[in-house]
DNA sequence: TTGTATGCGTTATCAC
DNA sequence: GTGATAACGCATACAA
């Protein structure tokens, strides 16, 4: 491989002068800039990132953590992260936690080995306490979840607001037992502002609650149909089911219309994030649409300012949301 | 931000020492090592990867190219080449390129900056004359992807044969009038051997050929279902729709129900990667399950050798698959 | 068992 | 315009 020096030497010149060539940064003469450049060439030299990041104390790396690269939402939010980043020049290098703490620390080592410039939390594992800790030393932005103190900067939505939204869908079309379908993942906020929203709008109403809590935190269809099956044996009298994604709203959908229920006549469902899912679903899902993409980039934007000013305070943001109504809940 | 060196002056060691007693590379005293880690302690001390990476030359890192991570199929790819990875104390990082070229190449300086030690591409957009000169140069494998002539190392599937047996699905069932819906990503080899068994399949017994060829590159469910729209408007007796993916066979299906027809009775539809969305489709859709895991993991280990020896030979791996009867094509 | 000194590849500050 | 050289933070061969 290549050094600068050994274009320097066949070039003729200080390595000084290759670099300046490279990176544009001060005058060199024609002849010479020639001269660097075929040497260039004919080595086939690329400058080491290493050496230049170490140099310049400053790698143009932002790292980005969520659970798994298999979740759709996730996709926007990280379109929006890139946007920005590339705009000014940065790289993101985006890294799967699984939920799983020691792996998501394990990746953390490179924001506090300074092998990137800053990190942005997508759906985290990490306590308030060590985000609390990251925050004060290192450039870091959460989007989605966030923890209620505001101990670090966030772009979310307000999920309480929505999921109240959602509710009143259910409430007005005249549904009087109302069932909650979730992962289980009861540790980060999403999932609780939405629970809470479920319950306190059946409170308000004096209606009864239907929840059941799964002993593991899963994701899927299959998971969601069991959790409707048993909701739906036990009390049969559920008419409408309030679900904390589309994915699991399409398994409580399989598991009515196995049941012979017609969907929005005899049972209706919510879904949550407008993935795909809640297209291909049949009956198409009423979902609530974030603004992942304005997310994503806001993050970026403010973990920007950060990098290059220590002293930005952390932001708190709450962006839009709409709700797309579709046939699971259409009378 | 304490280095090594300021860890050295608070333990009154040298910074070999201190550099031993991180890496346990040699015998320490420990009453010295006790010093040295109290230091670390208090100055809060954190190693610095620019650094140890540009001393020993290696990063202990491997870039990942893809599409776009909204695509579910690509997880468990990912997955695999992680478990491997981490095996090996090596990190693995990310990145999209949306199918652009310019973009793909800006990841690519990664690789050509010495800043990751390899790189897989999924879904490649680099051209085999590009790909030849980077096997030449830097340690790489494809997954899924791949270059006939096996111009660099691949993990993939025999998709013509896969796609064949699809074919005799349908056709064993008696259909006659064949569609084929894609993406029209014709560049790469997985879409050109799927359409070439389409086309072999039907030409062996005589059969007339339903394809349109879209004017953009797109995934999508609407495509799809309007691909499917126009091919039934021009061929109404057309029974069956032979897929590249699981979401191109949901837009198809959707199509399909609203004509009024019924699945599978009156007509046949087949997917492509057994994603969530051939479960979530009503029916459920007849598909093709990767052994993906086995892809990724397996481009890793071979990934692997190809750093620590680079005389290492290309290697060209044709894996497992199955296909997953679902109602899409039951009778 | 520990310290000294060198080099990894680059950029930037001085000179000239 | 260009060159010499220090510095970025670390690991390691060699001394002691």
């Amino acid at each position: 491989m290549p050094t600068i020096e050994q274009v320097a030497l066949l070039a003729k010149v200080s390595v000084a002068t290759v670099s300046r060539v490279i990176n544009n940064s001060a005058y060199v003469s024609d002849d010479t800039r020639q001269r660097v450049n075929d040497a260039i060439e004919r080595l086939n030299y690329q400058p080491n990132a290493l050496g230049k990041m170490l140099r310049k104390e400053s790698t143009q790396l932002i790292l980005v953590l969520l659970h798994s690269v298999d979740n759709p939402f996730f996709s926007k939010i990280i379109q929006g992260i890139e946007e920005v980043a590339h705009q000014h020049q940065y790289n993101v290098i985006i890294c799967n936690t699984y939920g799983d703490l020691d792996r998501e620390q394990h990746y953390l080592n490179m924001l506090k080995n300074h092998l990137v410039d800053g990190a942005i939390f997508i759906s985290n594992t990490t306590s308030v306490k060590d985000m609390e800790w990251l925050e004060k030393h290192y450039p870091i932005a959460q989007v989605v979840e966030y923890y209620h103190d505001c101990s670090s900067a966030y772009f979310s939505i307000d999920f309480y607001k929505a999921s109240t939204d959602m509710m009143n869908i259910l409430l007005d079309a005249g549904h009087k037992h109302i069932g909650f379908v979730h992962t289980g993942s009861s540790s980060i906020i999403s999932a609780q502002e939405k629970f809470r929203a479920y319950v306190e709008s059946l409170q308000q109403k004096q209606l009864p609650l239907y929840s059941v809590y799964p002993t593991e935190v899963l994701f899927g269809f299959s998971e969601a149909k069991a959790q409707a099956e048993y909701l739906l044996n036990k009390h049969p009298e559920i008419t409408a089911f309030f679900s904390t994604s589309d994915m699991l709203a399409a398994g409580i959908i399989d598991e009515l219309l196995v049941r012979g229920k017609s969907i929005p006549e005899d049972a209706m469902v919510t879904g949550f994030d407008n993935t795909d899912y809640s297209i291909i679903s049949t009956p198409m899902i009423t979902t609530v649409e974030l603004n992942s993409f304005d997310l994503g980039s806001k993050a970026m934007e403010y973990l920007l300012r950060k990098i290059s000013d220590k002293k930005t305070e952390p932001e708190c943001y709450f962006g839009d949301y709409r709700i797309v109504h579709r046939t699971s809940t259409k009378k």
